[in-house]
DNA sequence: TTGTAAGCGTTATCAA
DNA sequence: TTGATAACGCTTACAA
């Protein structure tokens, strides 16, 4: 019904626009305006009359005329990493897109990180004014042509790493202290000899967690020649790469700690095609706290970030810093994560492990 | 060097303006206007002066004000499944984005799937047209509050799926056909027993994937309890579900056919940790043709959708729609997938395969 | 080739 | 409470 009511005819004529509305209702645009927006400003008579134009001409707003006019067009970019397969950002932008949609926001969500051209014109978005704010979740604020998100005059938040050289605020959890935690769990099963498969060198993560799993190491007295090192990208992929290399060597680790689930499946997926069986012949512990990983068999011990909430808090930043409130420029808000047991930890095999071999080195 | 130079004061002044440009550069805003869209209609000399008033002042356009006078906003929603989280949904989202964006215009990448109020606010776009067109992944354009992005008229064009009930123009892939050939392959190599692991049900890309199934398992004239059947979503997850259940009876099928190279993995993943071992005691087809798939061990066996060129065709469907050619209504674009051998098909084992046993049923 | 000026569709200001 | 009107910043006839 209705189909046929709408005077200008049906296929792809002009859009109706606030006159047209104002002009059935019989009454100014800047009373559509009002009842639209503050409703409660309006008379009941005029605004239900109002309401029906709307509805008899399926009226939307145009929103390039409300983003010019004021100033603000309530779309918010995510600049999140260019590996979004992985199920943790997939979490997190979940999260993030509730929260803004909840209160009116619209996210692009977008790579700084995949292409210079895809860079350029997410940058640009920003200096041209189409969105109010920007959440970065890849620890870099990608410069092109002179310019980066940060220095656009908008709002930015970060999340899972402070920004470098930015005075924004970020939400993060304390990668080193988590990283320990790690390494204490299999340290206090008996293990001796660890491998730690790292993230991107450089990363602000990847920093930090390598750091606590030194520290924890130094701290349980393990012998350096005892510590080997894989470097991933926190991918699946590069987890299988350091699983093949593992599988390689003897005699192995008998602990495995991984800055990411991912990397940490990828690893098991790989060992257990080859033979080697988790708990028994080697621990592992991942980080992040994915659905796979609880999932899995054996399910993973790991580091669960509160990605929900990471997600929350920092769309609160943002909106408090939308809503005018001048956030400190120092905000860095610390979330805890919890140590999450799973069947992917056991003690060493007590046969095996002292075994006095002469050592063959990882490559 | 310049950073004090903007006229205004560094801080967080008014942005500037064409005018403030034909201002500095002693010129029309019409003039700045025509020097920046189209360089050869304006003298050298001007031209110049224009672009140097530009680099000083640091000026860019502002968007919502062209979009409103241009009436085309150079952006185009993605409608996504949910689960973006698999890797091939992730590449064809990378390929439409580089394709879009070297044509200038910028990607809105969201799941109408994922909340009513997303979706209403995604449809949204559409009808307060901050969208020039969409692309639907999905097969279904979900309707909300009466409204859905098919009838917001701007193009649409869909990808893996015919839109139901649209006219609108598409690429896909022929489903049956490619089913047919998983079957056919572990058919050759000797299998009698199948087990076919299906995505959601009703899905346009299952309804004809699970009726190849049938259909070449009939004319291989397998009997009809030799065949047995699991449902997913094409994730991971409902893999990994597939491969307990799979673990969990006796006699299995020794061949299994895949919807999805997720679904595929994760089966092997648990049927691995089971001990079972592949291709030794049962082969394994996917579908989709993702990376992890070709880097898994053994490497799987799968349907290769040509995904980075349904996102190149899609997007040169819907930049022609903009461009104003009227496309066909019914355009459907059926592109080839290439069957990808792996090491997780041999022919069945040849004692355990005829042994009779008074068949058990699968759940 | 360049400038003038009229919109694009909203919202906010100011009178009535 | 409502209406007339002036912006918002840009592009494009049309005039010069």
């Amino acid at each position: 019904m209705g189909r046929l009511s709408d005077g200008a005819g049906s296929e792809s004529s002009k859009p109706v626009n606030i006159r047209d509305v104002a002009l059935r209702a019989g009454v100014s645009t800047a009373t559509v305006s009002r009842a639209l927006a503050t409703p409660e400003r309006v008379r009941a008579a005029l605004r239900s009359r109002v309401e029906a134009a709307v509805r008899e001409l399926e009226y939307t707003p145009n929103l390039a005329a409300r983003t010019l006019r004021a100033g603000a067009s309530r779309m918010i970019l995510i600049d999140a990493p260019h590996r979004i397969g992985g199920s943790f950002f997939a979490g997190l932008l979940t999260s993030l897109d509730e929260a803004f949609t909840a209160h009116g926001y619209t996210c692009i969500v977008g790579s700084t990180e995949q292409s210079d051209e895809k860079a350029r014109r997410l940058i640009e978005l920003a200096y041209a004014r189409q969105i109010d704010g920007a959440v970065v979740l890849t620890g870099m604020a990608t410069r092109i042509d002179g310019r980066s998100l940060v220095e656009a005059n908008i709002p930015i938040v970060s999340i899972c790493a402070e920004l470098k050289g930015a005075r924004s605020p970020c939400v993060v959890v304390d990668d080193e202290f988590w990283a320990v935690r790690q390494v204490e769990l299999l340290v206090a099963l008996g293990h001796r000899r660890l491998l730690y498969v790292g993230g991107v060198e450089g990363n602000y993560n990847e920093v930090r967690r390598r750091r606590g799993f030194k520290r924890a190491a130094r701290a349980a007295r393990l012998a350096a020649r005892d510590l080997s090192f894989a470097s991933g990208d926190y991918s699946l992929d590069s987890g299988v790469e350091a699983g093949r290399a593992f599988a390689a060597v003897f005699p192995r680790p008998s602990g495995v700690v991984c800055a990411s689930d991912d990397m940490a499946l990828g690893f098991m997926g790989f060992a257990a095609a080859a033979g080697l069986k988790c708990p028994e012949d080697y621990s592992i512990v991942g980080f992040d706290g994915i659905d796979y990983g609880r999932n899995w068999t054996p399910s993973l011990a790991t580091i669960a970030q509160p990605r929900g909430e990471m997600g929350r808090v920092g769309a609160d930043l943002m909106l408090r810093a939308l809503g005018g409130a001048p956030l400190p420029p120092d905000t860095k808000i610390v979330l805890d994560c919890s140590l999450q047991l799973g069947g992917s930890t056991a003690p060493p095999r007590v046969t095996g492990a002292p075994r006095r071999r002469a050592p063959r080195r990882l490559t």
